[in-house]
This record gives structure tokens, sequence and C-alpha cells, in this order.
DNA sequence: ATAACTTATTCATGATTATGAATATATTAT
DNA sequence: ATAATATATTCATAATCATGAATAAGTTAT
């Protein structure tokens, strides 16, 4: 059944590949810090719904993140928190500078009203996320 | 020009997409315990020559590996040896065992017969990979 | 119940990438 | 020079994957 076991070099280039994506890799930044509902990412990243929801399917099954559920919101966390580790130890042999990585995980985010950004209007909280989507 | 730069998710992205190949994963860590002509990653993995040559092209657009001619033959090296860490990472996270990740190292090879596997045919070496190829 | 909201899934299509085949290039031997 | 060997490149096609659009499913509020 599974082709994956005992096939180290399989195993080892599929977890590659599937962070072979920069918003999902921007994803496992984000959550690594706190986890997220899908609403806020869509903010953070200015990546739609849909698509975000996608990123994240692929990262579950791959069992890289976990799920919580609270009404209607599902936060997401990181199931492997090495994984951080793993990506700083690749911004290490490319050389790239703590400022530029910053850019990744401490984001401040304006535009976000899902109920971990604003805690305030937590009774009925709509989540917003920011760009009316226009075609280019 | 380059859309990479201050971009670090794509940067770590790129990497780890250059290296979500069974066959990359392979060929760097062969070549981490010493450089391989390609004839001798040809005997080693059983791919075909060019499909090689372009694995191992792709690895030097990126920065990755070096190359030495020596007479007819073309020598490859890690020019960046953390990679092997980095993978060894990523072997650790997948909670690879050591035993699988020696098939990965430490490979016996019989059928070939490049000047570093046979040094004693020096002179007129004749690089044969293994196998006779034949469609399926 | 219906409506509003958040997330998940499916489907068709476009874009990218892998692959094999063929061939070109570089080096050495004769 | 030609032939043999080792590697690199090109090109056409297959396979894979990303993407957008549409919609389904799950949850809460009314």
């Amino acid at each position: 059944m599974n082709k994956l076991l005992n096939n180290p070099d399989k195993e080892i280039s599929q977890l590659l590949s599937i962070l072979g994506q920069s918003a999902r890799v921007q994803i496992v930044f984000i959550i690594a810090e706190q986890e997220a509902c899908v609403c806020h990412l869509e903010a953070l990243l200015d990546i739609r719904q849909a698509r975000i929801s996608q990123h994240l399917m692929a990262l579950r099954k791959a069992g890289f993140v976990t799920t919580r559920r609270d009404g209607r919101h599902v936060y997401y966390r990181l199931a492997k928190p090495e994984l951080i580790h793993f990506l700083l130890q690749a911004a290490e042999i490319l050389q790239i500078t703590t400022e530029s990585l910053q850019k990744l995980s401490s984001r401040t985010e304006t535009n976000c009203t899902c109920p971990r950004c604003k805690p305030e209007l937590d009774a009925k909280t709509v989540c917003r996320p920011n760009s009316p989507i226009i075609k280019n």
C-alpha cells in the first residue's frame, strides 16, 4: 500500500515538496506563533479562502497541522513544532537576514476582525478579511 | 529582476521544492560522502544519464553543487554541505530509522566501473553503468 | 424553520514540471 | 583526422499541480 515505507528518499522529498510552496511556508510561520483561523490567514496572506483551505488540507493530510473548532471558526496549529526549526535552518542556509525573516513571523494586521484579532467584538464577531477581490 | 529577494517565503519554498524530488535527495546523500561522476550516479540510481544530468543541472543552478572535470569525467560535489544536515533533520522529523537512512548513504555498487569504483582500470577506463535499458 | 457566516470540497482548466528521445558538446584514444 | 566515451542540452509530450469558480457542509443567530 504505502510506497513511501522504507524509501527514505521518497519520504523526505515528499515532506520537502509539500512545504515547497511559499503560501505554505508563510502559513507555517504564522501558526507557529499562535493558532489561527482560516479567515485570519486570509486577511494576512491576501489569498482567497478556498485556496487557503486547500493549502491547510494538504498540510493536514501530511500530518503537519491539527485543528480545533470553536463555534464557526476552525483554528489551525502546528502538529509538528519542529517544522519551524526546519524552515529556519533553510533560511540559515540561504543566508536570509533576521530582519527579512521577521516579515514572516510577526505580522501586524489591521483588517482582520476574527475573535483573535478583535476579542472585544466577541459575541457576534464577523470575520471580514481585507480585500474586495478584483480581477486583474 | 529577482523576485525572490526580500521574499523569504519564496526563497525558502524554492529551496524546498528543488530538493523535493527523491532522485535529488538521493543524489545529495551520495555526493555528500564523496564526489561522484554522472555515470557513477547512473549506476547507483538506475536512472538514465540524461535525466541525471538534468537533476544535476537543477542542483547546480540553485548553487547546491559544484563540478570538477577530470578528463572525460565531471565530478559533482556538494557546494553547501549544510544541506546534508538539513535533509537529516527532515529524516528526524519523519522519524526515519537510522538503518533506513543507511540505504541512502553507504551504497555498495557492483556494476560501476568509473575510475572511483575501479581505480585499477585507470588508464582506459570505460564507465559501464549497470542496466541494459529495456522499455517496459 | 431561515439567514448569515465560516470552512471544506469538487470540478474544469491553465500552468508548470517531469520525462524520454534525440542530439549536441567536450574529451581522450587511435 | 575518426572513433569512442562522458556529459549537457534541446525539444516535444505526458503528467502533475495550482488555481479560480462554484458550491457544499457545518455552525450560530434570529
